[in-house]
DNA sequence: TACCAAAATGATTTTAATTCATTTAAACTG
DNA sequence: CAGTTTAAATGAATTAAAATCATTTTGGTA
């Protein structure tokens, strides 16, 4: 029959491709693209040269394969992180959160999206996927009224995004873990609040007494200098 | 003597590397750092291949100068850019969009910047010190009482240039031009004031919590200039 | 068991970076 | 200014790695 000709066949092969995939993810984060050799992929995958050649057209294709996979589960995973119950304020925590954490904990993949073909390509596909999981959270907190309607969320998207992923460069580059103050600052800049350290004094308004006793200080440090 | 035995040579020198890096910053533009042959770079600089690796030691060196040579003149514009009477804020907005406007002129370059070396390298010292120019504005206004004394000045760097960038990237993928009003709201969010439209809280009856930090702000710069 | 098509192989070809022995030009010397 | 030394430039030859493709192997089928 033809009902299932090469059903063990495919199984087989899809396997293959990903044996495949995760060679070259490996390969690719230790070595760079430019420093990764087809060799040294099909060595780790126990494949020949030329069958990588089989699945992907060539080197920056397969690139494309390792990138597009990351960002697939990268937005299965934030589907997954999300609270479908929480307010739009929760859930755009939830999604920081699991961003920072995931593009810390990938940096080199994430960094090789820069490597693959941008523009009209649908090499970014899956990364224009992941993004609409933000724009989802964003126009069911307008839609409900917990944002305000006019909230520009193309622009809030590149604020979120940006500043993440430049926030996680920076931890890289020095050395640092993850720091949730990043996320804080970030959802209290983007819901309109003010910043400042997270909780710390959070949303206080200082009492008139506060002040006072602020100005006080103040005027006794310049009495004790005397200068102006 | 020896006082100027090759100066004439130096400039010779000097404007050939200058004419290579023409070439290559062309054609790395139009071809990208993967399509571009040195063959091609050689022939647009008018020059045989080998001369080019008198200059720079690989295809990978002669990106670094391309792209480092790029973010020096950046600097320079910025300053240039930049009025140094204006405040923290105003001084703010000139960088952001002469940041903005100068990265979607010259996109492909920016885009570059990933194929050098990244991290301990110092590829990447010419960026930094473009990013210092940010840094000096805040601190400024921090100094000045112009902004709060606990303004987390690296945090809002990776805000700051994180969203230029990404805005640019979202342009560019839409074929859109400049648009002024990424930077109002990249401010305005910055500046701790509600996105929308500029002016809407503008000349409002401060809160404590502005009085507050205003007076911390006055006793921070009273401390530093008692310390001596 | 014999056959066929799909899959895999790796030696060969191709492409482009890098090197280096040789040539050319510039600067210095007496 | 002819001769000598040193620096700069050249491009043919080398090397390295991507990509191809004629051949072999494998798995399913009759």
């Amino acid at each position: 029959m033809s009902a299932t000709p090469r059903n063990t066949s495919r199984e087989r092969i899809e396997a293959r491709e990903s044996t495949i995939l995760d060679a070259a993810e490996g390969i690719f984060s230790r070595s760079g693209f430019d420093g990764a050799k087809i060799s040294d992929i099909a060595r780790a995958a126990s494949v020949a040269e030329g069958t990588v050649y089989l699945y992907y057209k060539n080197k920056r294709d397969l690139l494309a394969g390792v990138v597009g996979r990351f960002w697939s589960q990268l937005t299965q995973g934030a589907e997954d992180a999300i609270d479908p119950q929480a307010d739009a304020a929760q859930q755009l925590e939830q999604l920081a959160r699991y961003h920072l954490q995931s593009i810390l904990d990938q940096f080199e993949v994430v960094s090789l999206t820069y490597r693959a073909r941008p523009q009209q390509e649908q090499d970014l596909d899956q990364v224009r996927e992941y993004v609409r999981v933000f724009d989802r959270i964003m126009q069911r907190g307008v839609d409900r009224g917990e944002l305000p309607a006019d909230t520009p969320i193309g622009q809030l998207r590149d604020v979120f995004f940006g500043t993440l992923e430049f926030s996680a460069r920076t931890l890289k580059l020095r050395g640092q873990a993850y720091d949730h103050s990043i996320v804080s600052n970030l959802l209290l800049l983007m819901l309109g609040r003010r910043h400042g350290d997270a909780g710390t004094n959070g949303g206080n308004n200082p009492s008139n007494r506060d002040l006072m006793q602020r100005l006080e200080s103040i005027q006794e440090q310049l009495e004790k200098r005397g200068a102006w």
